[in-house]
DNA sequence: GTGAAAGCGCTAACAC
DNA sequence: GTGTTAGCGCTTTCAC
């Protein structure tokens, strides 16, 4: 019922043979232009598709990537699978896409899926939950092309796409320096997940970089959420000398700050600045707006796709992309009310 | 190099023809527990892994269904994305995933892509562009299951998934009332898209059902942006007898009212109440938090991907859905501080 | 309960 | 530049 014409109808009516006409439809160079020209032209009047199953059954290529994901319900991911999908439309390729729930039983599910797919390669952000690395490892022995981003491990030598966490961090820091903040404090993440540890770096050199000394009571240990910020903010204000800004490791953490903050009539940004991390969509319209560094996530995506297409052409030629091939992306940052500076 | 082993090399080392071993991986009736156990133990020990494209193209059953969403970045649909995924995730479903950028040039080269893949079943949110419909006309008279959610079209006659916008409004403007608000506005939404228009009936009727009047007035045509909030509020301020009170069309209008009101020093919600529409993740953290109705976009996803399958099944077996089911969502609302009542 | 044979729709290797 | 032939890996009659 739904779809029944096939190239042996075209060549049927043509009286071409399959083959001729598969070679038509896919541009083959020894076709006469005349010949492609009849063929494209029956099919489109018999309105013809081509069945994906069986070509890519014979090629050996799907054209598709499988994408997993923690959650489509997290802003950040949403936004990447945008630019991974945006790319990959554009060339010629579609996505399935698996969420992992943060669970390692749903990634390994989702690579089974993937490989029974057929898929060209794969794209993953690791799952809060994977300490075993297997299901990963056997992709590369059975050189399937793999992606990571965002969430990478770096000893298994996969390639990846990240933004530059240190970078932005140093940055959100000296931002603050040179606005005139004086004792500049950070509201840190788990420092087992690479990413908050390299924030926790850059906000710690940005420091001596600017001839500031480290003070270990104004680094705060959070687990990244609004609770942990506003506790931070309430032990902070309770130092004999509590700092004039925070260095948040992401913006819910800064969002408590502020709340704290508030709560306690401390003005922002004239008394107390705040920088976040991450660039929520919510920033903008607080009060006061959150200045954040931004982890483009559309760009990520896209880098990803096209580091995928790379290694999957390399794999064609036989060549190989090094496995420890890391594209960096530069944060951006968005500088807003919440840090404009002390009034003196 | 990545998949070699086959149903063919199960049978050799088992001494059974394929088609037994075929029937035993997938539990067939006839076959003996004794084979089926012997085989499945032998495909463990390969690592077997079926070939899905070859199934599927013998089958006629790809168990993959397409998804169209405007935009993977929009809170929303991510957030229905990641309902579809379970559901389809387990119930052995996978989905490929379009974006069709609003625009109804992607709408097609997504449905093509479906068809071409092979797709049992196709899940569709239409993009704002849309207004000829043929892509999708198409593809019921080629009897394959289409369920659209949240952006339909009444006239097509396609089931569908959406939520209550009228009992939304209804109930979001029944909470002002109840919390002392006397003078109700609503911002509304563009009046050519269905949900808006049922919104702004809800505010109508339930302002006619609690002995109001209709205030012609108090309505102001947005268009669903945080600027046409601003504009509405301005405008009811400088109304003769302002309104207290505002429904507005979705959160970000809402957002908008807010801060007007916050520039006007008008205090919410002792003087002014406002609710909003979507429970946009910035609601509870701005300042006040914002009363809002949610749009139960995880249980829209399920409960689409639930109908696709039942529509799937029906047409396996010569059955039929009914091309006018409907499932409507109940909205739930959330009350916070923007409107816990007027002071007096 | 299992086997033999055919074929889903396409592409690729080898002819000429 | 086109045809011939084979086969990707699986499921599905139809046998017995």
């Amino acid at each position: 019922m739904s779809q029944r014409i096939t190239i042996h109808d075209i060549a049927r009516e043509l009286n071409l043979t399959t083959a001729t006409v598969s070679r038509a439809l896919n541009d083959h160079p020894r076709i006469s232009t005349e010949t492609k020209q009849l063929v494209q032209e029956k099919a489109r009047q018999l309105k013809y598709r081509r069945n994906k199953l069986a070509s890519s059954l014979r090629s050996g290529k799907s054209h598709t990537i499988g994408v997993i994901i923690p959650s489509a319900q997290m802003n950040f991911f949403g936004s990447v699978v945008h630019g991974i999908e945006n790319t990959a439309s554009s060339n010629g390729y579609s996505i399935i896409l698996y969420q992992s729930e943060e669970t390692t039983s749903l990634e390994k599910k989702a690579i089974e899926t993937f490989l029974s797919a057929r898929v060209d390669g794969i794209l993953a952000s690791i799952a809060k939950e994977t300490v075993d690395y297997t299901h990963y490892v056997e992709l590369r022995k059975r050189n399937i092309p793999l992606v990571f981003f965002d969430r990478t491990n770096e000893e298994l030598q996969v390639p990846s796409v990240v933004i530059d966490d240190y970078r932005g961090a140093f940055l959100a820091t000296e931002h603050l320096i040179k606005n005139g903040y004086a004792r500049i404090a950070h509201v840190a993440g788990p420092q087992h997940i690479k990413g908050f540890r390299d924030r926790l770096s850059g906000y710690k050199d940005a420091l001596l970089a600017n001839n500031r000394t480290i003070v270990n009571e104004y680094i705060y240990q959070g687990n990244v959420s609004l609770e942990s910020g506003k506790e931070a903010a309430d032990y902070f204000l309770n130092l004999t000398a509590p700092p004039d800004a925070v260095f948040a490791v992401e913006d819910f953490t800064a969002l408590g700050v502020i709340k704290c903050m508030k709560e306690r009539n401390v003005k922002i940004p004239e008394d107390f600045g705040i920088i976040g991390f991450a660039n929520e969509n919510f920033d903008e319209h607080i009060t006061p707006a959150l200045s954040s560094v931004d982890q483009q996530t559309v760009q990520m995506g896209k880098e990803a796709f096209n580091l995928l297409m790379e290694i999957i052409k390399a794999n064609d030629g036989k060549a190989r992309v090094k496995d420890d091939t890391k594209i960096v992306l530069d944060p951006v940052l968005f500088f807003r009310e919440s840090s404009t500076g002390k009034s003196n």
